[in-house]
DNA sequence: GCGATTTCTTACCCGCGGGTAAAATGTATC
DNA sequence: GATACATTTTACCCGCGGGTAAGAAATCGC
């Protein structure tokens, strides 16, 4: 149960994998740190091929094991996963009190939401919370996922609430923002990738833009510039 | 290869399911409504617990039939799949088609993708093709798939790309701001439920005013109209 | 009503993947 | 280096689900 480092940061993960390959060159009674491998392991398969369709033994062939070993660290499969979804909750849980903590209007702190959010899809735990599916769980766990993704949902409806108090953000739904806000940033996990042409920092930055100021050219007062 | 009815309109979805439920009744030679009856219900269920959560012998169950049935019908599992993405693939080209042809102005076609791409997800099949999940499929098959979505996306941005040089959507990367509009109602598809409160106009509407015009209060030139 | 044909069922096979039993192998401790 | 304990492995079991073989049952055309 040592505290496991979730933020790889900007470490090449191909290191890192070697890292965690190499957990279990010997038998050293080092229980901690094999879990941790384990974990790192399999959320990197789980988001590449999904949680149902990663045989255990697949994980325990990547970390040069068999798959019994992987029982002597974790019950079943489900608690592996459960256990990646919690860091990645954590993750996501800190993001979000930084944000409520800061002193500015709703709206900046809606931008802030998603520059983090964004951010997160870059931590393998945070991308599988975000792309889990909860139909691939059983019914208990999946009660505890769905509490956890409607407290996340709920805060960021908060946020919304706070700017149209305050006037940052017009008057809206804040049920339907926070779906539209959601949507567009948990659909970046699905087709993000690393190796690609953008920086998450790029995609954070139009993001905040595009959903905050919108679409629209500049209208300003009335004058529709264009017509076309 | 009859022309099915895939727009089912607003109709009692229950009273429909007993309509293809009773499909197989007796042994008429009606193989075409046939066909159509196990892919009413077959899409039903994928989308209630996905495809390949989805064992084939359960949706024969459904049909009052047995499982090698279907193989009458259909070669495999995958046929079926990629015949339901088919029907729902048409109902997003057929939306896409009248959207392009309007004479309007950029952003005035990407809030008429908005709303029709939102009432698709009313639609099983459409809403099927918005949530199916690449990596369920044979590596054949995902090909197409992936295919058939790039078009649609690519026509997005288009429609965005129109817009910009229109001057009625104002300078911002296409591509991203494509990503960001997709998975707003991309993820709709994953929460929306018809017997919940919101009606599909109410978020087509919102979502459209959402993406368009963005979250910000009116600072206007400056003079914040708003307050509250 | 009779054969030809289609439709559907019963009874299987097989591979895959989660999970376990029990024994083997290594590691700490004395 | 013997003992105790942690760690892994080999060899399984079992249920699930896609797919098939072979025949029974209904339907069609006449």
């Amino acid at each position: 149960m040592g505290k496991i480092p979730v933020r790889a940061g900007p470490v090449n993960s191909t290191a890192e994998l070697v890292g965690h390959r190499t957990a279990f060159a010997n038998r050293r009674r080092d229980s901690d740190s094999k879990r941790e491998a384990i974990l790192h392991t399999a959320v990197k398969m789980f988001l590449d091929k999904s949680y149902s369709r990663t045989p255990l033994a697949d994980v325990a062939e990547q970390l040069k094991i068999t798959k019994p070993a992987l029982y002597h660290y974790f019950r079943n499969k489900e608690e592996i996963l459960l256990e990646c979804y919690r860091l990645g909750l954590a993750l996501i849980a800190e993001a979000l009190d930084e944000i409520t903590a800061l002193d500015r209007p709703g709206l900046a702190k809606v931008a802030a939401f998603i520059r983090a959010y964004t951010n997160l899809i870059t931590i393998d735990f945070g991308r599988f919370v975000i792309r889990l599916d909860e139909s691939e769980l059983s019914s208990g766990v999946r009660a505890q996922v769905r509490k956890f993704k409607r407290e996340i949902d709920h805060r960021l409806r908060s946020l919304i609430a706070e700017g149209i108090e305050d006037g940052s953000i017009g008057p809206c739904d804040p049920k339907l923002a926070a779906f539209a806000i959601a949507g567009a940033l948990n659909w970046i996990a699905t087709w993000y990738e690393p190796a690609g042409p953008l920086t998450v920092e790029e995609i954070a930055s139009e993001f905040a833009r595009i959903l905050t100021q919108g679409l629209a050219g500049k209208p300003a007062g009335r004058a529709k510039g264009k017509s076309a």
